[in-house]
Order: C-alpha cells, then sequence, then structure tokens
DNA sequence: GTTTCATGTGAAATCGTTTTTGCGGATAAG
DNA sequence: CTTATCCGCAAAAACGATTTCACATGAAAC
C-alpha cells in the first residue's frame, strides 16, 4: 500500500505539500497540484488513516454495542445511526453482548483501545455500570439507547413509553372495548414500569377503574405470555381486549388464542408494543405500538456526534421519542366510532361477544 | 488517557517493559511486573491501539459490507462472523450498501483507509468489481459472501442452491405432488439460475417430466410472486404445489391465495426459499429452505481469518454451505409416506383437491 | 538594481506504541 | 578473586501521517 511520501516522491513534491492537497487546508499552486492528484490516482493511495488518527488525535468512529442485532428492533437503530454517521465521515464498529455484561466489558474495553471517538450502548439489563462511568471520563462519550442505567446522568435516547401505552389503551377503549387487560414485563424494570402506568392513565382519563385481576405481570418472554393469556381467557370475567407490553410475549398470545379457539378480535381483542413482522405476518394483523427503531439509531448518532465536536452544553441531554400506534384487524371496532361516542361509556357488546368457552 | 509512558513513569520502569508485560512476550522479573500491573490498573490504562496498529502494521479489524441488516438473513451473518472475530480478537466495523454501487465504493474506500486487516462483502449485485480487484492487490483480502462476482476467481461463502431447490422439490414429490410449479428469479442471476436448475433435477431424478408452463419468471420481489401466482392458479391446469424461488416473492403468493380464496396446503402446497419469519407467523406455517445465514457469517470470517494470517493456499477457496428444508404445514404430505410409496408415481388425490375456481 | 513582500514549499517534530540493541549487574565457573 | 555467561532492563529508532515554521522564489515597489 501507498504512502504519502511515494506520493511526494511521484509528484516531485514534499509529503507535507501532499497533505495539504488531501487536506484542502491550503493553498497549494494548480500546477503541483495536479500532479499530486494524479499520483495519488496512479498509485491508487488510500490515505493512512491510523496514522492520521495517531497524530489527530480522534479515529472517526463509533462504537456500536448491542444486545443482538438479531433481534430485528436493533437493526433499525444500527440503520439509523449508521446514516447518520455516514453523513459525517464517521464509521461504525459495532458488537453484540447477548446481554451478557461479560462480553459487554470485553467489547467496551476493546472498543476503548481502538480509540473510538464515542460509543452508542444499550447496556445490558440490571447490570454494574462502573464501566460506563470510567470510560465516560476516560473522555470518550457515551451515549446510552433504549435503556439508562438507573441513577445515572448521562446522554440517552429513550422510548416514550407511557405515552406509547396510553394512546394504545385509549385507542382500545375509543373502539368500544373496556375491560381490558395487561400482561406487563418485569415490574423491576423501569420500561415496564413506565408501560404500566401509560395503561392506567389511559383507563383513568376514561374514567374506567384499574382493577387488580386484569393486570398480570409477565417477564418479556413468549413463555409468559402463553400461561397468563391463558389464565386470563379461562377465567370467569374474560376481558374484552388483552393489552401485551412486548411482542415476544404477544407470541405467545396467539398461540394460546388459537389453542382455546378464541377468535381475534371478535372474541378478544389485542394490542401490543413492539412490530415484529410488519403488516402481513400474523392472522389477525396485529395492532401495535411501534417503536421508532431506525429514528432512534439517528438521534443517537447525532446526540454523540454532536457531543465529541463539542457542540452540547455539559448537561446529559435525553431524548424521548415518541412511538406510533398502528391499527390493524385485531382491535377492529366493536362499534362505529359514531355510536361508541353515542354510547358513551357502556360496553355494549361485550356478552354477546364471549364465546361459551 | 493514560499512555504507557505514564505508566512507565509510575512503575517505575520504562515504556519497553510495559510493553513486554502486556504482551507478555519476553520474560520480566515479578516485582517489575507486578508494579507494572498495578500501575495499569490505578491509571485504568487501554493501550493506544492506534498506535500499537501503526507500529504492527495490523488492526485486528475486519470490515463487513452489506447490503442492508434490515434484511433478516443479513443480522445472521453479522452474528456468525462476530462470534468467530471476536473469539480471535478481531472486531468488525460494519456498513450498509442498500445495494447502490456509490455507497459500496465509499465504504469500501473508507475500510481501507482505516486498514482493516480484510473484508467481508455481499458485492452489490451486477455492479463493477474492479474495487475489489484493487483491494485485494492493494494487500487487503476480501471473502464474499452469498454472492461471487462473474467471473473473478476469490474466496467466497455461497449457499449450495441446486441442492436446496432439489431437496424441496424431492420433499414435495415424495409427499405426494406431482405437478409442481415454480416462480423463478431473474434468470440472469447466478442464485435465480441455479435455484431452477435444483427443480429440474428434483424433478427429473423423479422422472416428472419439466413444463415449461409450470416455470415462471419473477424477479424476487413481491409483487411479482403475487401477480405470478394469481397467473398458475387461474390457469386451466392448476398445479398441485408451487415453489417459490424467494421468501419475499412468497409473501405475494400468499397474498394471492388468500384474495383467490385458495387454501394451502389443502389446494395448493407451498415452499419456498428463505425462513422469513421463523416458524411462528404465516399461516399456515412455511415449508421453507432455511438458508444458514450463522454458520455463512461464521466461516466467511473464518476463511477471512485464516486468509489474513497466511495460512492458507494462494489459491482461492469457495466454500459451499448446505441449506436446510425445514418441513411444515404448507406442504403437509396428500398421502402417508407408505401409501405414496406403494401409489408411486399417480398423483392420486390431485383432482379431488382442485377446487372449482 | 536593490529591497520588500507575499506566497507556496519542504524539513522536521510529533502522536503512542513496538522492537531491536546494547549494556549493567548478578550469578556461576574457573 | 577474576572472568564468563546470562538475564532483564532501558534507550532509541521506526511506523505514516499532520502541522509548524523557516525559507526560497518571484513579483512588485522604489
Amino acid at each position: 500500500m501507498a504512502t504519502i511520501a511515494e506520493v511526494a516522491k511521484r509528484a516531485r513534491a514534499s509529503t507535507g505539500t501532499v497533505s495539504n492537497v488531501i487536506r484542502g487546508t491550503v493553498r497549494v499552486s494548480p500546477a503541483l497540484r495536479a500532479r499530486v492528484e494524479t499520483a495519488i490516482r496512479d498509485l491508487d493511495f488510500h490515505p493512512n488513516e491510523i496514522a492520521r488518527s495517531l497524530k489527530v488525535n480522534q479515529t472517526y468512529m463509533l462504537g456500536m454495542v448491542l444486545p443482538d442485532v438479531t433481534n430485528p428492533f436493533f437493526p433499525l437503530i444500527m440503520r439509523g445511526a449508521e446514516d447518520r454517521a455516514l453523513e459525517r465521515g464517521f464509521l461504525l464498529v459495532t458488537a453484540n453482548t447477548d446481554e451478557q455484561i461479560e462480553r459487554e466489558l470485553r467489547v467496551v474495553s476493546a472498543l476503548r483501545s481502538r480509540r473510538v471517538d464515542g460509543i452508542l450502548l444499550t447496556p445490558t439489563r440490571g447490570a454494574n455500570t462502573d464501566h460506563i462511568r470510567r470510560t465516560i471520563e476516560s473522555g470518550i462519550p457515551v451515549v446510552c439507547l433504549d435503556r439508562a442505567p438507573a441513577g445515572m446522568k448521562i446522554d440517552a435516547v429513550m422510548l416514550d413509553n407511557v405515552r406509547g401505552a396510553q394512546d394504545c389503551v385509549r385507542h382500545l377503549i375509543r373502539s368500544g372495548y373496556r375491560t381490558i387487560a395487561i400482561i406487563t414485563g418485569p415490574l423491576e424494570l423501569g420500561v415496564a414500569r413506565e408501560r404500566l402506568r401509560g395503561y392506567e392513565e389511559g383507563l383513568r382519563e376514561a374514567g374506567i377503574e384499574v382493577s387488580k385481576e386484569l393486570i398480570l405481570e409477565g417477564d418479556f418472554r413468549e413463555n409468559s405470555g402463553y400461561r397468563l393469556a391463558k389464565d386470563l381467557l379461562l377465567q370467569f370475567a374474560r376481558p374484552s381486549a388483552i393489552f401485551v407490553s412486548n411482542g415476544v410475549m404477544a407470541l405467545g398470545v396467539l398461540q394460546a388464542f388459537e389453542e382455546l379457539g378464541v377468535r381475534c378480535p371478535e372474541d378478544v381483542a389485542l394490542a401490543t408494543f413492539d412490530d415484529l413482522a410488519g403488516d402481513r405476518a400474523f392472522h389477525p394483523r396485529l395492532t401495535v405500538i411501534s417503536q421508532p427503531g431506525y429514528e432512534m439509531g439517528a438521534r443517537g448518532a447525532t446526540l454523540l456526534m454532536d457531543r465529541i465536536e463539542g457542540k452540547l452544553a455539559k448537561k446529559p441531554s435525553v431524548v424521548r421519542v415518541a412511538p406510533t400506534l398502528i391499527v390493524r384487524e385485531s382491535t377492529r371496532a366493536r362499534l362505529s366510532p359514531e355510536r361508541a361516542a353515542l354510547v358513551g361509556n357502556s360496553d355494549l357488546y361485550q356478552k354477546k361477544a364471549i364465546p361459551s368457552s
């Protein structure tokens, strides 16, 4: 691989001049500039960014540490971040943690050694966060994505979970559902609590009482969705709609529906966080609260690069991104909206809709 | 961020000795070693890999250039590659091309400047490949994934498309289907031709004549699947099974089924390349030829790192990975296997299965 | 014809490591 | 007690760029 010295020699110039041509910082006479440029082309010269990084103390690389790209939410984040990064001349170094703190530690340490200019990180849940603090102290800014370590002031891009859940419940109520159950995530997690709060506020603002029996705590995994949905469907007062706190649990719920012969939305409506499969895969097509992964990645990268370039105030900046409600068949209205408005609070058709089980 | 000199000073040693401690290449007396190690820990020292790279002329970074991580096939490749890379101390720099050659050029050039030790590349279809040749000539090995540029001798990891299609057709035949149609990809593409060949050989080995009318050329996009499936389903001699050359077109086929009220597999069976949604999303659950993305990524990374470390013979090495047939409901047997064996070639139940359209 | 000035050029120091080389000091052999 | 032999340590030269700063060159002014 050619070096700047070879280019200089071939162009009968000094290395300094070649550098000036490449960076365009200083004016170089047209003739010499042309000679240098042809030399660069002839030698297929690619400036050694490693040497440059060493000198200018910046690598133009961003670390991106995610739990698992195999989860379809994260590729969106990657794309959002990469598109912004590329625009500003940064490249992404990506790594997966599988939610294992040892792997996160290894990866973050490797990224620090590589002197990335900053790190986009989805920290593994519940783990110690010393390494994050130390990384920031060492001069490498970190922006958290989707999750922020409890009790740490840090740049972050978060989803507005309360609002998402509330929007969704509001929609269910407007569509004529009243007895709405929720399958939450593990309540020691902030996200899970926020989604529950959104649910509660959605009900409250419609004047519907929050009933303990309709709140079931899951663990964000498929099997808990399956189990809790069965519980719900077999109990005496079957809810008319189920709101699920994440997409994976919703898969379990669908499984339960199928096994019990519950039709959706005729018997029980279903709405869930996470748009796992876009609009085509499930039967029925699911009403979902879609997390704007691309936007989160883009905002995160922008935030990080602004931080790197010192464009931001000292104070950590937390961006809250609003999710979008996508209404599909699984929450088809029980009543026409007009009718629903007239009928007001009565859950008119519910009894008829419950099949004998 | 601390430097090796600061560590040396604090440990009352020279920088060379600190380096020796870190790399473990030379024996250092226990006492001094201990002093150095505490100094490293106290200062939270992370060796500057940039400086090291410059010196040893190796970065321990691999470029990974893919069309689009948002396509669920590619995250698997990423994971496979990353897991192998991490084991051997390499990090991945990932970038998407969106199948745009300009973006591929930019990204590859950026990776060359960063002096990655090698590149894993899924080249954009039909594009010029000069930059690949030049990159290799400059001393950066390139391993192609999933696609190899026509007429170029190069390391690559490819899917055994012929075998995948053949396995699938074989399975269809064993399940009692005889009139099997295929929706191919664009036949100027190698993949598409290979899959067609597998289909033809599968039929031929069963003594079934290949019929032109049952071969329809699509373009790997959803709409062509939809359109061609409609053509097939509305024609006089409706096939008993359709074999689709990629997953996206299969979505279109399902759409056509739904609109025409065709039941699957009762009326027409369906099998397709690509396991788009795992086993849960579609109705019916689809029999698919699953591409072993993880394995392809892993093999690719191993091949590349072996190449980098000079463990390989000069001759380019092409790895062919076998896809797996996953049998699900959409190709449920027409006859019990025993019965099918007895009946041999007759397509016994076909007439009964065709609904009046 | 000399001086001044602007402009563009090139030599050299620097970034933080690795690695070679030479040397001092300890130990063992004579 | 002297000499030979190791062994471990430190000094210094690279790696390939950037960037400062002094200087050469030519034009312009007097």
